[in-house]
RNA sequence: GGCGGCAUAGCCAAGUGGUAAGGCAGAGGUCUGCAAAACCUCCAUUCUCCGGUUCAAAUCCGGAUGCCGCCUCCA
């Protein structure tokens, strides 16, 4: 498959380094407060990243790792009058809380910082004893970025353009004002781990790179985060490897475009933060999951409420279709009508175009379009009265199914039980309009009492009523149904 | 200031050299007591603008305009 490496810019066919085997590693959270919906959207990328890679046969380890020591984590850690332990185990847990919700798969490898120390600890003393890194007369361990020769290649940079806006923070020690901390010395009240060059903690970079290099060989086939991340942190995570191993550190670099909410930048200081738990609120959390896909991985995605409410149509939609071909298979005789022959060659088309689409750069959103393909077909297939009951069309619905299990699976999508979706569906409708079930049943009762007595007038105001409410009614063989809008 | 990205219909969104996927909304039709759902048909001679390369460009090159991100912690 065709992949975007950040590192050359371009797209590349992806080929692990160690035939079947791929290493994949991904920049976790700093866990120090819930996580947003930029957190879901990296989460869902690299989820579905590792599970097409997988459904194409890789064996693919995946490593997804947690900073739980960080100035944010003790910041708040003083607010809260708690330890940072205790912060960093809280939003763990809260993490692991929302990434189920959202069908992420468990990373085969999930380390925190806290339990390399010693792995840091190594790495960092390499680096100083290779010239790399200098320690400061108050402890704080710095790498020297001039050392490193290649510094830059990720990002783009050069190190002059970057001299320029470079300063030394107050307290600060480093010899050069590129240079950046492997390793804080302790402050009064903090987290610290002995070491070499006394009490301390080490910087945010270095925990990757030495993490990555406990569960890994060198290189990594594929290294992610988010766009952020690629100055400095990705850099610095280069600058820190290669120089200690004097090998390649990472083969392929990913990493996912930004949320927008309302077209502008989520930040606290907008106001316009939005967690995982605020949208779940008022959405179910495969119509998120389903509109982080809607659009290719590496663009931004404006994250509205009118895009929520189409994804969750589309999703429906497609529910709706897996409910009827399911029906559709209860049935017990099927006729020998045949069916055009295009039918089947079409639905083959919306396989390939499937593979295709996601062979190129995983490009979700052009797969998604695919699938709406094979789900008109379905949709055909049924209306139509003589081809609806054939078995030509019984093996294809079969068919059906399982590409949208197949695809379902790769995407994170689709698998629940259809009736169970848009049962669950119709209840966070009528929990965001603020309806009562029962009372709605009530009403389409007493409309389809008026119905039956050919009170069309009356049946007709009543659903009148409904629709006002938000309450959509259709007749069917069997009954009314209804929905919320 | 430096680096990078984006600009496709009313809206969302694929498409990186061969003549514009898909979804939503909208119009007409089938179905229906009337509706709805579903299906069928229609809905961008054109891809921000101006030049250039090419038999051929939304796609490549140059320029303009607009929007956005990064350069400090950030998915």
């Amino acid at each position: 498959m065709q992949l975007y490496n950040t590192l050359s810019r371009k797209k590349e066919e992806f080929v692990p380094k160690d035939g079947n085997n791929v290493q994949m590693y991904v920049c976790g959270i700093t866990a120090y407060d819930l996580c947003h919906i930029g957190h879901a959207r990296s989460a869902v990328v690299f989820d579905v990243l590792v599970r097409y890679l997988k459904f194409k046969g890789y064996n693919v380890t995946f490593i997804r790792n947690f900073t739980d020591v960080d100035d944010k984590i003790i910041n708040r850690a003083n607010q809260e009058q708690r330890s940072s332990k205790e912060v960093a185990e809280t939003y763990i847990a809260a993490f692991y809380e929302d990434m189920d919700r959202l069908g992420i798969l468990r990373a085969d490898a999930e380390p925190k910082a806290t339990e390399h120390i010693h792995e840091m600890v190594q790495l960092i003393e390499e680096l100083i004893q290779k010239g790399n890194a200098y320690v400061a007369p108050s402890g704080d361990v710095y790498f020297r970025v001039r050392s490193f020769e290649p510094y830059g290649k990720l990002s783009g940079r050069n190190i002059e353009e970057m001299e320029a806006g470079a300063r030394v923070a107050p307290g600060e020690e480093k010899q050069d004002p590129l240079d950046f901390a492997l390793w804080k010395a302790a402050k009064p009240d903090e987290p610290s781990w002995p070491s070499p060059w006394g009490e301390g903690r080490p910087g945010w970079h270095i925990e990757c790179s030495a993490m990555s290099e406990r569960h890994f060989t060198l290189p990594l086939d594929i290294h992610g985060g988010g766009q952020d991340l690629v100055f400095p942190h990705h850099e610095n995570e280069i600058a820190q490897s290669e120089a200690a191993s004097g090998k390649e550190f990472a083969r392929y670099w990913v990493h996912n475009g930004f949320v927008q909410i309302d077209s502008e930048k989520m930040s606290k200081s907008l106001g316009n933060f939005k967690t995982i738990r605020d949208i779940l609120e008022s959405f179910l959390p495969e119509v998120l999951r389903f509109f982080l896909l809607t659009k290719q991985y590496r663009s931004p995605i404006d994250f509205t409420t009118e895009a929520m409410e189409e994804a969750e149509k589309n999703l429906k939609r497609i529910y709706t279709a897996k409910q009827q071909l399911e029906a559709e298979l209860e049935r017990k005789k099927w006729s020998k009508t045949d069916l055009p022959e295009e039918i089947p060659a079409e639905l083959t088309q919306h396989e390939e175009n499937w593979i295709e689409a996601m062979e190129d750069d995983c490009n979700s959103a052009a797969a998604l379009g695919h699938v709406f393909g094979a789900i008109r077909l379905a949709n055909r297939l049924i209306e139509n009265k003589s081809w609806r009951k054939s078995e030509a069309s019984q093996k294809i619905y079969a068919r059906i199914l399982e590409d949208l299990q197949t695809w379902g699976g790769v995407l994170g999508l689709f698998t629940q039980k259809s009736a169970a979706f848009l049962d669950s569906l119709r209840h966070c409708k009528l929990k965001r309009r603020e309806l009562d079930a029962c009372e709605v049943d009530s009403l389409v009762m007493q409309r389809h009492e008026a119905k039956k007595a050919k009170d069309f007038e009356r049946a007709d105001a009543m659903r009148d009523k409904l629709l006002a409410m938000g309450v959509e009614v259709r007749d069917t063989p069997t009954g009314p149904v209804w929905d919320v809008l």
